[in-house]
DNA sequence: CTTGGCACTCATTCATCCAGAGTGCCAGTT
DNA sequence: AACTGGCACTCTGGATGAATGAGTGCCAAG
């Protein structure tokens, strides 16, 4: 509040127009060329007030004397809150994120294809974790006798997967104990999300005769088993050949980033941070990893419906184009949201 | 032959020396500073002679006129074949191999510490294929009827998978023939590796009534879909921060080895060519992939027994050091191997 | 066949210089 | 009070050029 009496609409206009000047050229901003490509309809000198104030801010900062000015992760924070709109993708590019992704033939197929296709629009590393399960919820699950005392439990989530699990019973199981525990399962299990379904059937086994009750404790302890795998969280990046278009910040910023990429735990925690809801933008040293300090992390959850089941995203320099690159993300998020829910 | 009537002892030692150098230096290498290094008992004027014919032999090459000499392609190809010999890593080495993979808790986990170790022991990007399952063999097929149109086929792997389909008869399948097919489909099929069963059991159909065979060639045909997914083959590469650390050839180089490095199709074909026995090299443009011209390929198969269930391997500079990396690849190799059989 | 000598070539390095972009400050204008 | 034009100053980046030195090819002699 205190500070930002100091920054009337002019000086928030220059700082917007130094973040996208330098965004374009990718060297430092001068005061006379911002004059000339945005009619600020004031002089450089003026401009030059205004720069130095933005500088003793610390929204830029001057590389060396007698050069021009750089946003700070503070200046960008600060574009990117309040000086800019996320950039709508254009029709055509909408429709090429449908064509593109509709052509996916399952799930592996979908993440790969977002993937893919996130790096190439953005033209930056993209980042797409697997649809974590946590929130999905049991579609169907089946008992097959293969041998009396043995069983297949196969189960059918609502984002299509199947599962299967052997089962050794202790004692064999008849065919009426079976439908019965087969109809229970599905009745209360149905439609579920997986993280409440063993609370929910903890106390089925009592509702069985005594002889029984080994047999559905081994059923539902592999069901639970099951479950738990499934919501096993897994990233896949791609595009991270575009980290060599930065040829100015080579390769002592790149090795660890490459490094950051290849660590799953870094990778979920870093989408982890992404809120459930609305677009998560990380600036430089806002970023938690070290090795991604020089870096910008912009993503956001994606899911059928209005859940969130996983988040995708982009890395890619701090000097980057904050709106267009929102707006691709936020495409193709939904995009993938429609996907998983018509699948 | 001919060629090599040239080559008479000192030059290819003359040849050796500036490989060594040239990998320890990363500097082309001249006369004199190689008769210091190298004890050779000639003088630098003798040296010049035997590289001026090494060179237009092919297997040197100079940058530029007075700067010293590079190994070609064609050069480090000789040096690995004729020149060297594998290096067997230290008994340190091969311990510190041990403890870190044997503390791996399940297949996934062998994979990650391989292909990290790998990444860590040659310090250049390790590339580790899954075990294929096409040497996998079926250990039972279970037929079960839903309704008299509808089956339910399991397919159930040695390696412990289960996988399940569904399957929509043309006709009605009767009891009895369907406990035929099942008893017929094990007798023939279990035991047998996945790449075998369609031959084994093509002729199958005409074994069955007419009006049966319809149903069986379904079944069969979704048996066939379902071992020809088991052996989906998947590679996981590591240590691409790797790629940084020769700053040389920056960043003309780097980016297509990364965009290389993330499509499956072309490291599974890499790592393909690699015969059953034997480690193979690829240097520079022995590489079919135009993207990996400038590096090269050392990668050796792997596999419990005498098996080989697949392939890993490192990608690096050209300019490597090939005997300590082949000591590495070969070492890591059996290593996996050995963790395997036990498991 | 080997060797020492020698003239020659070039990449690299360093210092110097110049041009240009950019700044901060100040005094004058609106 | 805010803006502007002018001005002196700073500093980078690129160009130029000379010195350096590693390295070569060739030749005549051992």
């Amino acid at each position: 509040m205190l500070e930002e009496r100091k920054l009337d609409d002019r000086k928030l206009a220059v700082l917007r127009a130094i973040v996208q000047d330098y965004v374009g050229t990718e060297e430092p901003v001068g005061s006379k060329a911002l004059v000339e490509r945005h009619n600020l309809g004031v002089s450089p000198a003026t401009v030059r007030n205004d720069m130095a104030t933005l500088e003793d801010e610390g929204y830029i900062h001057q590389p060396h004397t007698s050069a021009g000015r750089v946003p700070t992760d503070k200046g960008y924070r600060l574009f990117v809150d309040r000086l800019t709109e996320v950039k709508p993708m254009s029709g055509a590019e909408r429709r090429a994120i449908g064509s593109f992704l509709d052509h996916a033939v399952d799930l592996d197929d979908v993440v790969a294809r977002t993937v893919r296709l996130l790096a190439q629009l953005t033209r930056q590393v993209a980042v797409v974790q697997y649809p974590s399960l946590s929130r999905s919820t049991v579609r169907h699950v089946e008992l097959v006798a293969l041998t009396p005392t043995r069983l297949m439990l196969v189960l059918i989530t609502d984002t299509g997967r199947v599962e299967q699990r052997l089962i050794d019973c202790p004692t064999a199981v008849g065919e009426t104990v079976l439908a019965d525990l087969r109809s229970r399962l599905n009745t209360r299990a149905g439609g579920q999300r997986f993280v409440e379904v063993p609370t929910l059937l903890q106390d089925l086994p009592e509702s069985f005769e005594r002889e029984d009750r080994g047999a559905v404790t081994a059923v539902l302890s592999t069901l639970f088993e099951a479950l738990a795998e499934q919501t096993e969280e897994r990233v896949v990046i791609g595009g991270s050949a575009n980290l060599t278009r930065f040829p100015h910040d080579f390769p002592l910023t790149i090795a660890p980033v490459l490094e950051a990429l290849e660590e799953q735990v870094v990778l979920l925690k870093l989408l982890g941070e992404t809120g459930d809801a609305g677009m998560m933008v990380r600036i430089g040293h806002e970023n938690a990893y070290e090795g991604l300090n020089s870096t910008s992390v912009v993503s956001v959850g994606y899911g059928s419906g209005d859940e969130t089941v996983a988040k995708l995203g982009v890395v890619g320099p701090t000097r980057m184009d904050y709106p267009g690159t929102m707006g691709a993300v936020r495409a193709v998020a939904r995009y993938v949201g429609q996907i998983l829910a018509a699948s």
